[in-house]
DNA sequence: CACTATAAGTTGTCAGACAACTCTAGGCTA
DNA sequence: TAGCCTAGAGTTGTCTGACAACTTATAGTG
């Protein structure tokens, strides 16, 4: 087994970056297609796969790194919390960057999750979270107009959704979270500042206030390893 | 922007993918790279993204082909139950195959998570499910000997560790679920009949019993798309 | 010292070729 | 006729060599 070239080069090219600790460079590329005993064409296709998980990163003009990861955020999914507040309560400095909030026209997807009609006018708020200046996660919240309009927001706004509403006493209730990993589509990519296609965890959810309306529609994407999402379930059935 | 024949490429091929039906064969590689405009390497680097992905597979002497999702399960994460239990719930067929069990000596990740010794001899079963013929998940769970013994387990054993367990009159409590995102290891592409970093769901979790004793580690891998999982989260902190 | 031009090294892309594999159509045999 | 076998066309997998685009360090220049 393992007879095709480019499996056997996968488990080669795997103990090389195991052994190659972060932020290091990687032989380049003729070099290491010599060392393995494969073109560069394969090698290269190789790579793709792994740049696609994250575990290398590749730049034209300087070469290939081995990539490295930090302390990781952990959370319970049962409570609902902004990631600055999980990131107060574990004493973690984030940042946000990328802010962008915008009137837009409901798409059918968003429409259905937030009981509009399409075309409603809704607002959307993005914005990139970062921890050591790395790119970690990349939030999408959609709201109503008549929960949130673009003029209700502070001129310091901070980029929480959640806190906000929560700060101006909103009654909020619960959240249907649910969780998927995807490959980063190009949009999400080019925020992560990451390939498209590499692995990413995925949470799309609703929130509702105490009366059941839908308040806000949410789409999170997150880098894998730098969050730790657990949830506690109870036996039965 | 966009300048990159690569990026380009991505959205092109992207554009293609969607507007071809389930398992239609796309255009050879030669005919598709003068299409649109790129080397075939290129196109194949590309490509190789998109397989990553899950949405298209090639078969070495007969195409590719665009694959396409079936139903999905959906379950809420608070509650503990078997995929078996669950598909039963939502009256769709699932099978279990490659159905391995055996003893093993406890690595450093399996004996921390279990409470246990390095080297502790522990109780190995791993599984694929599957539906409509195509796997959709690869299960890992690891026992403790005196949990679980490889007699235990009855001839015609269909796989599920937690009905088992149930099913003698285990006294469970709870499960801690992690979740994550990962590509494919080699081990786990092999099972599911992906490719090696191919995007998954991941959960690991350790089940306790009412004495608080580890009696469980399990490795989950679900290929997107096929289950769905949501959890309620309340408002607080 | 600051800035610029140069050169070496690296990844990105291209072109063409052959190998390995799949599938079909036609011919052969029983 | 039914079934098996084979040859061929078509497809993806891999290789070779080359050049373009980009990064970085170096040496030179004001």
């Amino acid at each position: 087994m393992s007879n095709f070239p480019f499996q056997r080069l996968q488990v080669d090219l795997a103990a090389l970056i195991a052994r190659t600790s972060s932020g290091q460079r990687l032989p380049s590329e003729p070099v290491l297609a010599k060392q393995l005993g494969v073109s560069r064409a394969t090698l290269r296709d190789a790579m793709r796969t792994f740049e696609t998980q994250g575990l290398i990163r590749r730049r034209q003009g300087s070469g290939t790194f081995v990539v490295g990861k930090v302390q990781a955020l952990d959370s319970g999914l049962e409570v609902l919390e902004s990631l600055e507040t999980m990131a107060k309560r574990l004493n973690l400095a984030i940042t946000l960057s990328n802010l962008s909030v915008e009137q837009v026209a409901a798409d059918a997807d968003c429409a259905a999750n937030l009981n509009l009609a399409v075309d409603t006018s809704v607002l959307c708020v993005r914005r990139v979270i970062r921890t050591d200046g790395r790119p970690v996660a990349y939030l999408v919240d959609t709201l109503p107009e008549d929960v949130l309009q673009i003029d209700d927001l502070p001129a310091d706004f901070h980029g929480s959704v959640l806190d906000f509403l929560l700060g101006r006493g909103d009654t909020l209730k619960t959240s249907r979270a649910n969780v998927s990993a995807i490959g980063a589509t190009a949009e999400v990519a080019k925020a992560l500042e990451i390939q498209r296609g590499d692995v990413l965890l995925h949470f799309y959810s609703q929130l509702y206030d105490e009366t059941g309306k839908a308040v806000d529609y949410s789409l999170s994407y997150f880098i894998p390893g730098y969050f730790h999402f657990h949830v506690v379930r109870r036996v039965g059935g």
